[in-house]
DNA sequence: AATATTAAGTTAAAAATTTCACTTGAATAC
DNA sequence: GTATTCAAGTGAAATTTTTAACTTAATATT
């Protein structure tokens, strides 16, 4: 595998779309062999595009034939790091946690959430998709004695950060944020904000900017 | 207002994080005045990106000053349309569209889940935070009364394409999807798709990437 | 009142990303 | 066997987006 460096970032967001869809073509079509005309096209996304974010990574197809599906599938797995499930731990257990925990397909892209934590009594006990949900109070115990990378934040704003805080403080390596606030970690620690809120506005954007020239 | 043409889409992603920042600074800090600097600051944005976001639009602050933080996030506010409330049909209540429909920070970026509806006869007349479950065999007649246009898609994959031609044979003008899978839809309405698990992936992707380099 | 400082707005440069045009290789048709 | 078509890989051009440098305006300081 060639270096990862100066890879658009934009890249490594396609990447997921391009596994997925091979994932489709594995299990429902039973086609052996997808060009970089048709996988685009499935995805909205130019030929050109597909050829040109496969490649930083090396040479998966055949000249005049076109990609594998299979092995393409393995071989874009493996880049992403979804060959293996990643353990996983949640902090929240509100309606967004569990609506996650029970995301069924997140296993497919390499996501595990092992356990749910809430600092809430009256959450605590309780089960979610067979997962019991803990005091938040051990969430350090478990994030090191099973050496758990990734941790997952559904808490409101306001208390993300201590969250945030106290993954860090465990061992956690990439935090996957719902909270709808700035995270201040360490420079080491990976952050990616998914502001469900944001998504919603370009929408209203677009829908408002419609009437405005109607 | 200027023309809203050659606008960057990442501008426009961008102006929800100022709006929100502004309406925290609104309301829970009591400064009349912001600096790009200080705007930027908060969210990891640096300062000319701001105030370059913003000169797309007009000009909002004062020179030797700052923004007026009132007055700006108005202006912002106006800008996306999030100065009214649109009300949007939910299909698909699952575990993530229960978990929407609860999500209280929806209001403040002009979202107001009106409606929900399912195809499963055991989900039709549950209530979720006080909103009945329908049937969609009534969403086109709701969707037209109501002139509503906005949509909400939380079925699985499978179903969503049907969804989404529904929503558009009733108006629906916008259409936010979460179903994994690409929705064919008329060239005039917009889909945004928010794809939970490709979020995670560009974390597992870092944290693989961090294991072969150790 | 003149000067220094702060900070928005803007133009130009730089960087990043996408698209295009071309080369190479494989399969098929003639 | 040669020609044609298909399609990956690639370097360069075009485009888009970000960053930097500069100009202008407001306030505070001396």
């Amino acid at each position: 595998m060639k270096e990862r460096q100066n890879i658009p970032k934009a890249t490594i967001e396609r990447l997921p779309l391009y596994y997925r869809c091979l994932d489709k073509l594995v299990t429902f079509e039973e086609v052996e062999v997808v060009s970089s005309k048709d996988l685009g096209g499935r995805l909205g996304i130019p030929s050109t595009q597909v050829r040109k974010d496969l490649s930083y990574y090396g040479e998966f197809g055949r000249r005049g034939v076109g990609y594998n599906v299979v092995e393409l599938k393995k071989s874009v797995g493996k880049i992403l790091g979804v060959d293996k499930l990643w353990p996983a731990v949640l902090v929240g257990a509100g309606n967004l946690g569990r609506a996650l925990v029970n995301y069924s397909s997140f296993e497919m892209m390499g996501l595990e959430i092992s356990h749910v934590f809430d600092s809430d009594l009256s959450k605590i006990g309780n089960s979610i998709n067979n997962i019991p949900v803990k005091s938040t109070k051990i969430l350090e115990k478990i994030v090191e004695e099973e050496e758990i990378k990734l941790g997952v934040i559904t808490v409101p704003a306001e208390a993300a950060q201590e969250v945030a805080t106290e993954m860090v403080e465990a061992g956690i390596k990439a935090i996957w944020n719902f909270a709808p606030t700035r995270l201040y970690v360490p420079e080491d620690i990976v952050v990616k904000n998914e502001d469900l809120a944001v998504g919603i506005v370009s929408l209203i954007y677009h829908l408002s900017w419609q009437e405005e020239i109607e």
